[in-house]
DNA sequence: CGCCATTTTGAGTAAACTCAATTTATGTGG
DNA sequence: CCACATAAATTGAGTTTACTCAAAATGGCG
């Protein structure tokens, strides 16, 4: 085993790997970045809205989301960020964060100081390219959330999230006979979909109620992944700049792109 | 006069500008970049969901949007952008944009085959880091739109856009008389704020009983920028780093951070 | 067991939608 | 310049979706 699978951010190398040849130059550019890995409790946040960033971080284990909220006390959930994540490169280079990051579950987190990793960018341009196609990668999650939060009924968006949950858990090799976890509550999944907690509960039945779906200690089985993909028109090709290397975060052996068709089997 | 402010890319070498003392090398290097410059009909799509993106545009003139849909033809407008945004930037590195591109008024863009401007930005950090730059200012105005999209009511949501708009339009002096240009129908805006047209003119309605603006001929009038701001809690902050260099664009003077208390006077 | 957070359910309300008709621009050809 | 066609804005009436408030049930945990 070599450093790159030790090193926390030995993912970024898989990530160039992934793009073509890499350089020893590059390799040791990366593997030379200070990283300080820290674990931080469930629902607590790393940083606030308005803070300067100084440290940007790679997930390693966990999941984090990226919130705002209204004077008011209306929260907005702006993105769910999972192992091999970098969620705060939407505000690298920001005078001021304008959304905040916090645990979901307890969660393992890299951190490199910015000007370290903006210096290594500056002075080789693959890093650079491929800090760029994690940030595009990101937006278009951002964009297809924003569809569903504009034109999607509730039901359509609740199930088409959850479709999104298991894909992106797939990628991970966190989805076993169709189960994985789903560790957040129904106010928190409110705060995704831009509904109440309430209303989340009466598409969740519907959803129980059809057979697509049943939930239980924290964990989403999906009974009938193709119903449930035709329900709210899932399409995860939106996922694949963003889960182009997820897949091979875990696993040696290629399992190219997005065997869909392997889920809707076994499901 | 000098080449920068004849070359359609001169906007990038300002940007640079605004980031520090640029090198001639710098400089060179942008405005040899090649760039067509095409004048487009109102309601014309540039390029479609789906399509690889080859070239990328800078807005010179006019106003387009970025736009998805659903397959039930709900529509769903991603963003705005007017002179100075690089509304494609979000496309670059991606295999497939997810996204159209389309003029809402005739407007003048400009042409660069991506494959060039990404030799520039590999040789040459800082203009790089610019392009960094633009792309995460624009991710802040649709994280906005996101928490508007799920967080605030149709009035609200509706005062917001037109707040915004306004401040984007005045960064560009392009807001004289508290009055500016609002190119697009009610169901344009519909699709903005995810709502249906008849509750859009029902909510626009209320906003000029209040005797906040009024709207004709395209044109939108505000006569109580103050109590409009207070309507939506407008805070224009996170327009900033987006317009940053827009102030820069159109005249040699300085005019600093948003002057929102003079537009706030002068209404 | 008792506490707390979460989920679930009910009943009533409000926000936003649908459908359709009417009025008001906008534009075009004669 | 008017007649006509077309698109957009406006209004009304009825419906649906989602929200609010409150209570009851459930589940995890010390």
């Amino acid at each position: 085993m070599n450093m790159t699978d030790d090193h926390p951010l030995g993912l970024l190398v898989r990530k160039l790997e992934s793009m073509g040849p890499v350089t020893g130059d590059e390799r040791r550019a990366i593997l030379d970045l200070p990283a300080s890995v820290r674990v931080f409790p469930p629902r607590y946040d790393i940083f606030h809205e308005g803070d300067r960033l100084s440290q940007c971080c790679v997930v390693l284990n966990g999941w984090l989301w990226c919130h705002r909220s209204l004077s008011s006390g209306k929260r907005q959930i702006i993105s769910l960020h999972m192992a091999g994540d970098l969620p705060d490169l939407q505000g690298l280079e920001l005078p001021a964060i304008d959304y905040s990051l916090g645990t979901i579950t307890e969660s393992t987190v890299s951190f490199t100081p910015c000007e370290r990793l903006l210096e290594t960018a500056a002075t080789h341009p693959r890093i650079a390219k491929a800090l760029w196609q994690f940030l595009v990668g990101d937006a278009v999650v951002i964009r297809e959330w924003m569809l569903s939060l504009g034109r999607r009924s509730a039901l359509e968006h609740l199930a088409h999230l959850l479709c999104e949950i298991c894909v992106r858990q797939h990628s991970l090799k966190m989805v076993h006979d169709c189960r994985c976890e789903l560790p957040f509550s129904q106010q928190d999944t409110a705060d995704i979909l831009g509904l109440t907690n309430v209303h989340v509960n009466r598409m969740a039945r519907i959803l129980k109620q059809r057979g697509l779906i049943t939930l239980d200690d924290k964990m989403l089985f999906i009974h009938n992944w193709q119903n449930l993909v035709r329900l709210c028109e899932f399409d995860a090709s939106y996922l694949e700049p963003k889960l182009k290397f997820a897949s091979m975060l875990r696993c040696t052996q290629e399992n190219g792109p997005l065997h869909l068709d392997r889920q809707v089997q076994s499901c």
